[in-house]
DNA sequence: GATATAAAGTGACAATTGTTACATTGGTAC
DNA sequence: GTACCAATGTAACAATTGTCACTTTATATC
């Protein structure tokens, strides 16, 4: 596990990468697995060894707007933010891809921004990539219409699977996007109109 | 200053205080002041002495989206953020009522972190506030429809005026909403039929 | 007071998005 | 195959938001 953190990690300096096997727990989970709820209190600082994360934001009516992606070698911004203050979370997580993870008890995060340079460089980093990522977000909802958004959508998804065929149920994008079913599935046929996708069940093709 | 300085910001020990005494400079900047405008880079970070500020998010075609006040006592995280890695403004920031900034060089911003313990608690709590209020801003056009955003528009505003009278013209909170003019007319009308507002040229009272 | 101007009001209409209700299709289980 | 179910298609309509054109009102200036 030593040599794999640290390549999952490049930054991280040996030393840092010895407290963190010493230190840290792993713990796996499986698709599907929802790791962090709205309101739960966070006690640990969450890395990513393997596997996909997605980040939702939720309200009181059960909606479940999508953030961003957590992928191998990121961490959980809000689970940082949050842990220093033992504060409740404000997001929710769900695992997309069985994941392995890293957990960081909350007293060693802030700890180690002292000690180690390398920690504290990726910390802000970490804090400055999502920032940037929750800022494109708003660009999106603020400023474009839902066709815009659903294609910046589509796009995100084709770059974090690293493939071209999305396996989504319109249903889902629709509960992401905080719309209906119908208002994805009539944007999505005229995305298929313009020669953007191929639609199929549970499965829409990227072309561009 | 020194002073006030430690009024401001209360949280900062003593030696902190006198760091920024000697190696901060301070600027003013009169109302409707652009401070930092989309793509400059920062060179500074910007601690708010007295006065008010507003961020906004901006798109390619003139959009001003409004995301959040700085007041005394507040720092942006976006220049923290950016300092560290010397990067261009993501946001635009504008002067609403004559401020003094403590401008904090790049180089010091970094070295603070691991010298001054209330420094780095600062900076961790300013993300988390900030991150918190951008996830607020999400919420709200997200799941909101348009008439509730101009509520929460318009008490976010009481709350930073400390008083029940905005002095706004329609066409600005159009504007700081993305929306049009007469959307943000129509919408106040009925808060006024409903008995929250009354409505004046350039003024709207809060009622409840 | 007359005039100019920015702000606000308004009605009509278009476009987008949300909702309802139901039909069709593809895949799975039996 | 048949039955079933989830996913998707679709039409009709409602609600919200965006746009246009124009009027009215408040305020400052002369």
């Amino acid at each position: 596990m030593l040599t794999s953190t640290k390549n999952i990690f490049p930054s991280f300096s040996t030393e840092l990468v010895k407290e963190i096997e010493t230190n840290a727990v792993i713990q796996s989970f499986e698709t599907d697995t929802v790791i962090i709820r709205t309101g739960q209190y966070i006690k640990n600082t969450v890395l990513v060894i393997s596997g996909k994360i997605k980040v939702y934001r939720e309200d009181e009516n059960g909606g479940e707007f999508f953030m961003y992606h957590l992928q191998p070698g990121q961490a959980c911004a809000i689970s940082m933010i949050c842990a220093t203050k033992n504060e409740k979370s404000q997001i929710m997580a769900k695992v997309v891809e069985d994941v392995e993870l890293i957990m960081v008890p909350l007293p060693l995060m802030d700890k180690w921004m002292m000690q180690h340079r390398s920690w504290y460089e990726f910390v802000i980093d970490t804090y400055r990539s999502r920032f940037e990522e929750v800022l494109e977000v708003i660009d999106n909802i603020a400023f474009r219409a839902m066709d815009e958004r659903l294609e910046f959508y589509l796009k995100r998804h084709a770059e974090v699977c690293g493939c071209k065929e999305l396996k989504l149920s319109h249903q889902e994008i629709a509960t992401e996007l905080n719309t209906s079913r119908e208002v994805i599935s009539r944007l999505l046929k005229k995305m298929e109109q313009r020669g953007l996708v191929t639609l199929y069940r549970n499965n829409i093709e990227l072309l561009k």
